[in-house]
DNA sequence: AAGTACTATATCTAGACAGCATGTC
DNA sequence: CTAGATATAGTACTT
């Protein structure tokens, strides 16, 4: 189809498509036109990826936007990484003075309220939020686009994305929406659900062979074979990626653990490193030390020490800088091959010559072994073999490891079909969490009412047998009810003030719960006590230790009256325990490790402390402890480093539970607030202490811009304590425990609202124990985190 | 004594969404 | 119903 002949787009548009070089649609492009999609119409595009997909949202939403008034696009997506990704590619819409903007959790686009935009770009859950705290401008939508739609079969986030369609939808009746979809069996489902056109096809603009590889041969599913040859010594893996390299592309390597990962490229970086030319090595040698500059961490040194081989490797817990250079510098070719995890399947944009699916088993603890990759998620690896543009084909391939294996691959993956997609809706973490909001946001006000608002959803449609769905919406409601979210008055059910406030703050009602006992329980019990003794313990002997409060005695007068306020440690280990974190892992050694520490900190928990014979419960407890005590660490100014080392885990790890524990003791403080309680001063200082990662001192100097943990603690030690201190504070000083960085000291006055920040003819004053003239680095701009990497003072992740 | 090659054994396991408030002349 | 790669310690053998 031409795109002179595509009808209800703007006028602008068909010169726009020719000068970006795009003359004709492509055929699934052409038929989603036909079927109406720049005219209003509903659409499920079930298409591979890269064929294409964005260009049918973007006709479709700008057809929307220009139709009407004040038609709105809403542009939904799974990941914050591709929010961003998404809105850069929109913004060429602007010229034509269509607004774009972003919002997620951790980003909100500058420059105006969303309400002004055309096009906005916001994850599943983001827009969930929105929908509960009732943003005026969602009924201004006129074109909803879902990106990604097939993880409605994500049993963790599915259901978000099914119910925030079917509010939506529900809001506005008129809505047009498209979901776009991998290939996937079911589309025609998806299609009835949403009363939307079909386009289901697997045509794409790269030729893509799928193969595994065997012995000294690549099979390929169109039967042929080349022959591909495995010397000495050498992995498989490390054969196809020299054979990719002679013919000068790259490589992705899918394998299943962080581990295998950054082992993997470890070894193929001296496979790669022969292949580099002096311009690639000096680039890739700068790359690396943006690397080391990232985080001081043997993660982010491993990382440097394969990236200078020309290998790299790819998973969650990298910073995010760390991410971003790897995947930039695999773009550009300089990388020749990145062992990732599955990050990079459904992440941004990094498509290859050739994909390895190195590890098509992956470890499920619930299934106790090794269980299968789906069908759907290898395909989606495989579908980032083809750079458009760039390569004449893409290849995917599997290794098998004896004929039985090269068999089995070719039926499990080759040429199976992807699993259908099914609803997860009728499972309890979904259920309490979404019951609420729909009742507390005004979508139902009834048991029926919900039941009938849940006819909307995927589940209904996929299941025409209603019990399941009503026995676990039985049993949820219950639970609000016991839990004084919910109120039931006969038939009528109504959201509590509390019901309202967990469903604003995007809680779990499970996690608002676990919560609201805790911090209870503490006031309640004047700072420690019985409860918090060992459940199966029955209080003839006392612990040692167990009687804190007698010790501190001062308002030892009753049960009321103020009470010690509960440490950092008991609050993060209260959060950590929620279904809303997730749980580090407990090594081996960590059990007896945290048990003991749970006995000598017994005082400080929210709460009873589950039973050792209660193994599972226990076990999450000690999980959470573990959580509980890297916070610690990080609000007690431990480096990066040491945290890594001692827990085993990333860079990117400690970024995480860092921000969710933020987001949730936010929430406690608010919960805390509302319900009257006395220890919201001790969640706000425990919040803030994790945010920047500083002791409680510091709390006040880490509030300036510019200054992170480690610079707060420099000019704490140099006798500025406060951030008025820094207004006043002999700028000699302030020079001096600032390691000399003039304009970093400069940004931080000013940033501190001192008159006259300027450093002119100052000269640093001499500090103990800081060289001023050691580590950092002027990059001009001074005050950014960027420029001290350890400061780590910007939760940034864009 | 140090290096090498090999084997037995222990260890460990993917990912990632969400609140609020509020600034500055 | 279902494990396998890697790190590490240990061992035998060579140089």
């Amino acid at each position: 189809m031409d795109v002179a002949a595509i009808p209800g787009v703007p006028d602008w548009l068909p010169g726009h498509l020719e000068d970006e070089g795009i003359e004709a649609l492509y055929p699934p492009q052409a038929e989603a036109v036909e079927a109406g999609v720049t005219e209003g119409a509903n659409l499920v595009a079930s298409v591979p990826t890269a064929s294409g997909k964005t260009l049918v949202a973007e006709l479709a939403m700008l057809s929307a936007v220009a139709g009407g008034e004040s038609g709105k696009a809403l542009y939904i997506v799974p990941l914050r990484a591709l929010a961003s990704e998404k809105a850069e590619e929109f913004e060429q819409f602007e010229r034509y003075g269509v607004e774009v903007g972003v919002s997620t959790g951790n980003y909100d686009s500058d420059g105006g309220w969303l309400a002004d935009k055309d096009i906005i770009v916001a994850t599943s859950e983001k827009v969930d939020s929105l929908v509960r705290n009732d943003a005026a401008w969602i009924e201004d939508l006129s074109c909803v686009v879902t990106d990604e739609v097939h993880l409605v079969d994500d049993g963790q986030r599915g259901p978000t994305l099914e119910v925030t369609l079917a509010k939506l939808r529900q809001l506005n009746a008129g809505l047009q929406t498209v979901a776009l979809s991998a290939t996937i069996g079911n589309a025609d489902e998806l299609a009835d659900w949403l009363d939307a056109e079909l386009v289901d096809s697997n045509w794409r603009p790269i030729e893509l062979q799928k193969g595994v590889h065997y012995g000294q041969a690549l099979h390929l599913e169109d039967g042929s074979q080349q022959r591909l040859e495995v010397r000495n010594g050498e992995s498989e893996t490390a054969a196809i990626v020299r054979d990719t390299l002679a013919d000068d592309g790259s490589t992705l390597v899918f394998v299943n653990s962080r581990r295998n990962a950054e082992a993997a490229a470890r070894r193929l970086s001296s496979t790669t490193r022969d292949f580099l030319d002096a311009d690639e090595r000096e680039t890739l040698a700068e790359i690396a030390a943006e690397i080391r500059d990232v985080s001081d961490t043997e993660t982010s040194d491993d990382l440097a020490d394969a990236v200078e081989g020309g290998a790299a490797f790819h998973h969650a817990g990298l910073a995010s800088d760390h991410r971003s250079l790897i995947e930039d510098a695999f773009r550009d070719r300089l990388l020749k091959v990145v062992c990732a995890t599955p990050t990079l399947a459904a992440g941004v944009n990094t498509p290859s010559r050739r994909v390895v699916v190195r590890d098509w088993r992956r470890y499920d603890g619930s299934t106790g072994g090794m269980a299968p990759l789906s069908v759907l998620e290898v395909h989606q690896m495989m579908g980032r073999a083809g750079r458009p543009g760039l390569d004449p084909y893409g290849e995917a391939v599997l290794l098998a490891n004896s004929h039985d294996e090269l068999d089995e691959l070719f039926e499990r993956y080759v040429w199976a079909d992807p699993e259908p997609v099914r609803s997860k809706l009728a499972a309890e973490p979904a259920l309490r969490t979404h019951l609420l909001a729909t009742v507390a946001s005004g979508f139902a006000s009834s048991r029926e009412g919900l039941l009938e608002f849940l006819e909307r959803t995927l589940h209904a449609t996929q299941n025409a047998d209603r019990n399941e769905l009503e026995r676990v919406t039985d049993r949820m409601l219950d639970y609000l009810e016991v839990n004084d979210f919910l109120e039931r008055d006969g038939d009528q059910l109504q959201a509590t003030g509390l019901g309202h406030t967990v469903s604003r703050l995007y809680l779990d009602p499970m996690s608002a719960a676990e919560i609201i006992d805790g911090l209870r329980d503490w006031e309640r019990s004047g700072g420690r006590t019985e409860s918090s003794r060992t459940a199966g313990e029955t209080g003839d002997e006392e612990p040692a230790g167990f009687t804190r409060a007698s010790e501190l005695a001062a308002n030892d007068d009753g049960d009321d009256g103020p009470r010690e306020p509960p440490s950092a440690l008991g609050l993060y280990h209260l959060v950590a325990r929620t279904p809303d974190m997730y749980e580090l892992y407990l090594r081996s050694g960590d059990e007896d490790e945290y048990t003991q520490l749970a006995f000598e900190r017994e005082t400080e928990f929210l709460g009873p402390m589950p039973s050792e014979y209660e193994d599972d419960r226990f076990e999450d407890w000690l999980s959470a402890l573990k959580t509980a005590r890297l916070l610690e660490d990080w609000a007690s100014e431990i480096d990066e480093s040491e945290i890594t080392d001692r827990y085993g885990v990333g860079p990117g790890d400690i970024r995480g539970k860092v921000e969710t524990t933020q987001w949730l003791l936010g929430a406690a403080e608010s919960l805390a607030g509302e319900l009257g309680l006395n220890c919201v001063p001790a969640v706000r200082e425990a919040r803030t202490r994790v945010e920047h990662g500083v002791r409680s001192e510091l709390v006040d100097l880490a509030g300036v811009r510019g200054v992170g943990r480690k610079r707060a603690r420099r000019l704490y030690d140099a006798g500025i304590r406060t951030r008025a201190d820094l207004r006043e504070a002999d700028k000699a000083v302030v020079l001096g425990a600032l390691r000399g960085r003039e304009k970093t000291a400069e940004n931080v006055l000013e940033n501190a609202g001192r008159e006259n920040p300027s450093m002119d003819g100052v000269e640093p004053a001499e500090i103990d124990g800081i060289d001023a003239t050691a580590g950092e680095s002027d990059d001009g701009d001074g005050a950014t985190a960027a420029d001290d990497p350890e400061d780590q003072s910007s939760l940034g992740d864009f």
